[in-house]
DNA sequence: CCACTCACG
DNA sequence: ACGTACGTGAGTGGT
């Protein structure tokens, strides 16, 4: 057998973990304050790698100190770079503790760099005829991949890598190992602090290192390049081009003090783990080998105790104290349908389970579940809400949810199942749904009740450990008023809206599609006609052929994998051939077709409605999102898309469908956050304010018409400004030149000095303490705002802008929905809140009330929140969602 | 299971 | 020097 030898760098790898698990640093330290984040990723990349790879030999680098041979010949190296923070720097002597532990050897080189010890280990390997896997979380160590070293690189987090051999790299970057040196020396390493040859990136380099071979190559015929700045770069700056060479070039002749003999793996220490595990407070790997915090053995995976409920038993329940824990397994996501396949319940550490959902139907459970005093505490209220509306039971005192809380301390992070969050916060007394029930088509619940049992007695268990520390969590981010005041009641609000459903006429949609049908095929004849032969139209890989290659269009546009036919580059070809209409036109009917005219009629129920369900914690700016079917895309923007609305219409006679929509939100939240006085004195004006965006940014007199275009160029500035504004993109989307864009921008930060103001404090405050918040506290963290990588700093900056706006604003009509529901009782009402499109809100009602409706739906949403800049509604309502017209 | 395209705010 | 607008969901084709 080949003899493997593992490498670690154990800097790098360090410094991902920590940045990686960044926004749960408070969550990982110990009791003596130590912070641990850093050292539980190593640990988990360590174990992965280990039971992937499993070494012979293996070695953990580490640099040595601040000063290197690199340094000493260069003295700008590595300089500049920002203070290791104090939170990383005291988890080194651990990690080394743990990789000593783990039966490998650590291991630094006064003078050299972990990549040093590397190269020079991984050459020793390839001459003894190892297979050697170098691991890394820095791209520069793929020199080193040979036919026998490989490089794996993490992704992101920590456990995910990507692996680069001699040939990967070919494929991904077009050069050999020993190249990508060269390409480094041309390009420079702005985190090394060296620079390389002015203007040239990473492009740029690779493709001058293609073309000569090496650095040696180009410079060999660097005269014979036709003239032109780079080439006058290149020659300037040969002698930093070679430097930069150097400093890239990991050496493979450090003088180790080890060898391959030295560092065979010993596998994990078990005694010194478990002593390192205590000392850090590491319970889950502590859980693993089956040892308790205090070092006494227990039982790995503990089932958790449960009482079967009984019709015999059922009066045991009415002896819980408050708060309950409650939990409904479903047998499909989509709970409108699914089935129930049993429940727990109960309350300090006593858990009663059963498989028959006519218990909770009995008192004394049913009348425990209704009483408003009753606190129960679950995962995924609006679940259990529609749930136990099917059956017959009005769920009222709900306490804490789970789902909800993870979501609003961290929305990025998405939970399907109390198992997989409570890993996520080490707890593991509750299995995978994925563990017990497998996955896919091939899904089960357990035919022995006493698997179940545990299950589910586990996830209540679970509930019920997390709830304390969530809670803590949330009132320690000021996160108390929004679970309590905002999502947790809107919980119910959305839980009604889509028990009630939107009538929809199925023979409309019937109708409409006939006639679709028949569209189709004319256009899918004329397509082939033109073409000169049958292909598939709906495959763009077919459709690229025959335009780009059989047809001879111009391809402007390639995707990763082919040639891009979208919309913007079809529209572009219109005229050059009439292939490009017919396709625009089969591609639009074609959308209608599968998406709404089929996609809706399969989702109507039989009550002849579409039940939507609204995601409350997917999105990471606190907006909703809809499924099953999406009800926040239907057709409006074209007229023959539009008509699909037709189909929407009111559930019981004479009455109408009303809608309700913010005008301009996001940019008068905006207008709020900014305390932009200008932007804010057009609002208060009531004027239309892309118009008065164009008066501003363009200069006009007083007397001076805005003409359509130039109030068409605001509007895109102003849009752009709420994504977070470049010149590039605002060029793209307006067709000007980027220069002209750019003074477009530079205009109207002139006339907005507050704008420009904000989006720099924003930026600063999310670098500072790594997210940004919303009006109402609502949380995203942005652990890119510090990437060295230009776009995913970039991107996470313009996050930092837009969030929150668009999550603010999302916070509004929330507020505005919770109070909705009082204000129409209250008024006497008959009228039902159906569905929410972000800045819309859209009811049916009998015909006589609409204009009462009109205003306290109007009241409740304009007071929803008090901004410096008023908040304005405009109403309509109509026959059917098609036929809206505007009241007033 | 991913890439592409396209529907919405 | 880098190379994009922010946030979503669904259908289809192709590996």
């Amino acid at each position: 057998m080949t003899k493997k030898l593992l490498l670690v760098d154990g800097n790098s790898i360090v410094f991902r973990a920590f940045f990686a698990m960044h926004t749960q640093l408070d969550r990982f330290t110990n009791a003596d304050g130590l912070h641990t984040a850093a050292i539980y990723g190593f640990k988990l990349m360590l174990d992965h790698i280990l039971a992937d790879f499993t070494p012979d030999y293996a070695l953990v680098a580490f640099d040595a100190g601040k000063t290197t041979f690199r340094t000493k010949k260069y003295a700008d190296y590595k300089a500049g770079r920002a203070k290791t923070p104090s939170e990383l720097s005291e988890q080194f002597p651990y990690v080394r503790q743990l990789v000593t532990a783990s039966g490998m050897t650590a291991y630094e080189l006064k003078d050299y760099e972990a990549d040093d010890i590397i190269g020079t280990l991984a050459k020793q390997g390839d001459a003894a005829g190892f297979d050697t896997l170098v691991v890394s979380g820095d791209r520069d160590l793929t020199q080193l991949a040979t036919a026998h070293t490989t490089v794996a690189v993490t992704k992101k987090g920590v456990t995910q890598t990507e692996h680069y051999t001699p040939a990967t790299m070919m494929e991904k970057l077009g050069v050999t190992p020993e190249q990508f040196i060269d390409v480094k020396a041309l390009m420079g390493d702005s985190s090394d602090n060296y620079p390389g040859v002015t203007k040239i990136g990473e492009k740029t380099a690779l493709n001058l290192i293609k073309e000569y071979g090496s650095l040696d190559g180009l410079y060999a015929q660097v005269d014979q390049m036709k003239a032109s700045k780079r080439k006058e770069n290149l020659i300037k700056e040969k002698e930093i081009a070679y430097k930069c060479q150097d400093l890239a070039r990991i050496r493979r002749d450090a003088p180790l003090t080890v060898g391959l003999k030295d560092i065979a793996y010993a596998g994990p220490q078990e005694a010194a783990l478990v002593d390192l595990y205590q000392t850090l407070n590491f319970k889950s790997f502590l859980d693993k080998m089956a040892v308790d915090p205090a070092g006494e053995e227990v039982g790995g995976e503990e089932e958790i105790p449960f009482i079967p409920l009984t019709q015999e038993n059922l009066a045991e329940v009415a002896a819980l104290k408050a708060p309950l824990t409650l939990h409904i397994e479903q047998s499909d996501p989509n709970y409108h349908l699914a089935a129930v396949e049993g429940f727990a319940l109960g309350a300090a550490g006593k858990w009663y389970v059963s498989t028959d959902p006519s218990l909770l139907q009995a008192d004394p459970l049913k009348s425990l579940l209704e009483d408003p005093a009753v606190e129960i505490d679950l995962f995924n209220a609006k679940a259990h809400l529609v749930m136990l509306h099917r059956l017959g039971i009005d769920l009222t005192g709900i306490g804490f949810d789970l789902l909800l809380a993870s979501y609003l301390l961290d929305p990025t992070l998405n939970f399907n199942d109390v198992g997989e969050l409570a890993q996520a916060r080490d707890y593991h007394q509750v299995a995978l749904d994925e563990e017990v029930y497998g996955k896919g088509a091939k899904r089960e619940i357990p035919a022995d009740a006493t698997i179940l049992g545990h299950h589910l007695a586990a996830k209540v268990a679970a509930v019920a450990a997390l709830k304390e520390p969530l809670v803590a969590e949330l009132k320690q981010n000021e996160q108390w008023p929004l679970y309590t005041e905002i999502e947790r009641p809107l919980s119910a609000v959305l839980a009604q809206m889509e028990i009630n459903g939107i009538a929809v006429n199925a023979q409309t949609l019937e109708g409409m599609g006939s006639k679709l049908t028949e569209r189709l095929a004319e256009l899918e004849q004329s397509i082939y006609q033109l073409a000169g032969e049958e292909f598939n139209i709906n495959s763009t890989k077919q459709l690229g052929v025959i335009l780009f290659e059989k047809l001879g269009l111009k391809p402007l546009k390639k995707t990763k994998t082919g040639y891009s036919t979208s919309v913007a580059v079809l529209e572009k070809l219109t005229g050059d051939h009439p292939i490009i209409e017919q396709i625009l036109a089969y591609r639009q009917i074609s959308k209608l077709q599968s998406t709404y005219i089929k996609g809706l009629l399969k989702v109507i129920h039989s009550d002849g409605k579409i039940h939507t369900r609204y995601l409350q914690t997917l999105t990471v700016t606190g907006r909703l999102s809809s499924v099953d079917p999406n009800l926040q895309n239907i057709p409006a923007r074209l007229e023959e898309g539009r008509r699909i609305r037709q189909a929407f219409v009111p559930s019981e006679e004479g009455w109408q469908i009303f809608s309700a929509d913010y005008s301009q939100i996001e940019l008068r939240v905006l207008a709020h956050v900014t305390g932009d006085k200008n932007l804010q004195q057009d609002f208060i004006d009531g004027e239309d304010i892309h118009a008065a965006t164009a008066r501003r940014i363009f200069h006009l007199l007083p007397d001076e018409e805005v003409d359509p275009n130039m109030r068409r160029q605001a509007k895109a500035v102003n849009f752009g400004i709420v994504y977070g504004i470049s010149d590039y993109g605002l060029a793209q989307n307006i067709h000007v030149t980027r220069k002209q864009a750019k003074e477009f921008i530079q205009s109207y930060f002139a006339e907005f000095p507050g704008v420009e103001k904000y989006i720099h404090e924003i930026v600063a405050t999310a670098r500072k303490q790594g997210f940004v918040e919303t009006l109402t506290h609502r949380r995203r963290y942005l652990p890119d705002i510090n990437a060295k990588g230009f776009n995913q700093r970039s991107f996470a900056e313009r996050t930092a802008m837009n969030t929150p706006i668009q999550g603010s604003a999302a916070d509004i009509i929330k507020t505005a929905m919770i109070r909705m529901p009082q204000a129409l009782k209250e008024a006497g009402l008959k009228a039902r809140m159906l569905l929410q499109i972000h800045d819309e809100l859209v009811f049916e009602a009998p015909k006589e009330e609409v204009a009462q409706l009109a205003k306290v739906v109007a009241k409740v949403m304009d007071s929803a929140m008090d901004l410096a800049v008023p908040l304005k509604v405009e109403e309509k309502a109509g026959a059917t969602w098609y036929d809206l017209k505007k009241l007033d």
